[in-house]
DNA sequence: GATTTTGTTCCATATTATGGAACAACAGGC
DNA sequence: GCCTGTTGTTCCATAATATGGAACAAAATC
């Protein structure tokens, strides 16, 4: 029921999956759709703005759902609670540090605040979804899952490599989970990307359920054994404050 | 033609366009549509995801339409371009920049950085929509516009006051754009909100079109004479800089 | 506890989405 | 330049499904 909603935001959304533009045939063989109903679909959606469609006529999304997030953004406790301390730690570590949650099967980035004179790395930004198999944000969320969560999760292995050290297998990720739990702090060194290093700690509710990822990424060469007991102080401090913000009830 | 998917994206709009959460009847009466298709329409964007509704039975919008906003915002040319400039700005100056673009009839902004230790206004927020007729974006791209255009838009007067400062008469608001035009940079003292100043300048493209609008938000007590004229400059060297982004052709 | 407001379900009807096929506009190869 | 495979768009008969009134249920209000 309510197939062409479903089928309209589908194609919004497998625009939106990628940078690229593309094609009416693209779309509907993505989409499992015969192609007359993909490009009617189009049409109402650039009728209205949602999707544009380049000289060459093929489909990008457009701005119209730049408006849909603001409102969002604005109204997320969760959000507005963090956003002043997770731009604080960026200030006083000189690293970009996220907040993310999960959200079906994925840790999805909610604050982003990326150390200044750094360009803004697109891959943590807003609204982007982060695998649970090698960012530390999403090992240390998956860790917090009810085991059999768990291996519902990790049915899906192989999980993809993002770099030489992803870890791709079941037990692997399984290992990292455990890890994550146990040590109340993730660490990933090198899995996302064979540069980049990356800590996260849970924040929790008045009820000390978890409900999102406190995360700091670093230069692997920067995270040393220090760094890493210094970091991993800040980030519980920092996640606590998330869940006390300041002085109102 | 294309109904469902029309009046499914209404709804999600609707649901964006405010922070508060939204009862089926409230969201029926505004749209103009029976409530049991808003309720089955609701249905299916809850099952999706794309809205959630609280234990007060209300419906909010959900977290799917992020994931639609952060793809967009890495492929927009602009914002690539512009994002480095505006950071670099913002620590400069010590306030807030914006850089908005003219979608239907507003300033829609593209790239917003919020001055260290402030907290980030939620009125300048990525993805909102300035008004052309207070906001000092709105206004220089308003100036920008051909004059039939500006006629048509003009028509939609009265325009709603958000402090006792704002134009809100046809002529007034007209007699602000041709300023913006004449001058090159508009501004604006306390029309927005009667704390706030803020300044715009115009970004053009290789072909000296106007794309853009590059704008600074501060308190209207640091906005002296002096003040302007140096933040007027700086806006003019960081809108050129946007349009010839480093030595890339 | 009565009454109004609001949320949800049901169902007959007709609107409208559907998808195959035909047509048009390209792009690339010879 | 002509041919050929590919892709974008339009058309149309059919059937599926969105539609919205009305009935019902659940809260909220008094």
């Amino acid at each position: 029921m309510n197939n062409t909603l479903r089928h309209g935001l589908n194609v919004l959304q497998h625009l939106a999956s990628t940078t690229e533009s593309f094609a009416v045939s693209g779309l509907a063989e993505a989409l499992s759709l015969p192609k007359s109903q993909v490009h009617r679909l189009l049409q109402g959606l650039v009728e209205d703005g949602w999707v544009v469609q380049d000289p060459d006529r093929r489909y990008r999304i457009g701005l119209k759902p730049l408006e849909l997030s603001s409102a969002l953004l604005a109204h997320l406790p969760l959000r507005r609670a963090a956003l002043p301390i997770v731009r604080q730690l960026t200030i006083d570590t000189g690293y970009d540090v996220i907040l993310a949650q999960l959200v079906d099967g994925a840790a999805l980035v909610l604050v982003g605040e990326y150390a200044s004179g750094r360009q803004q790395d697109p891959a943590t930004a807003v609204g982007r979804r982060l695998a649970l198999h090698s960012s530390a944000c999403g090992q240390l969320l998956a860790g917090m899952l009810p085991t059999d969560e768990q291996a519902r999760l990790l049915a899906r292995a192989p999980f993809p490599a993002y770099s030489p050290l992803t870890r791709t297998t079941a037990e692997a990720v399984q290992a990292a989970w455990t890890t994550a739990r146990r040590n109340g702090v993730a660490v990933q060194r090198g899995e996302n990307g064979i540069h980049t290093a990356s800590l996260a700690v849970a924040v929790r509710d008045e009820a000390q359920r978890v409900v999102a990822a406190l995360g700091i990424a670093l230069p692997v060469d920067a995270c040393d054994e220090p760094t890493e007991h210094l970091l991993t102080t800040r980030l519980h401090t920092a996640a606590d404050a998330i869940t006390r913000p300041g002085a109102q009830p």
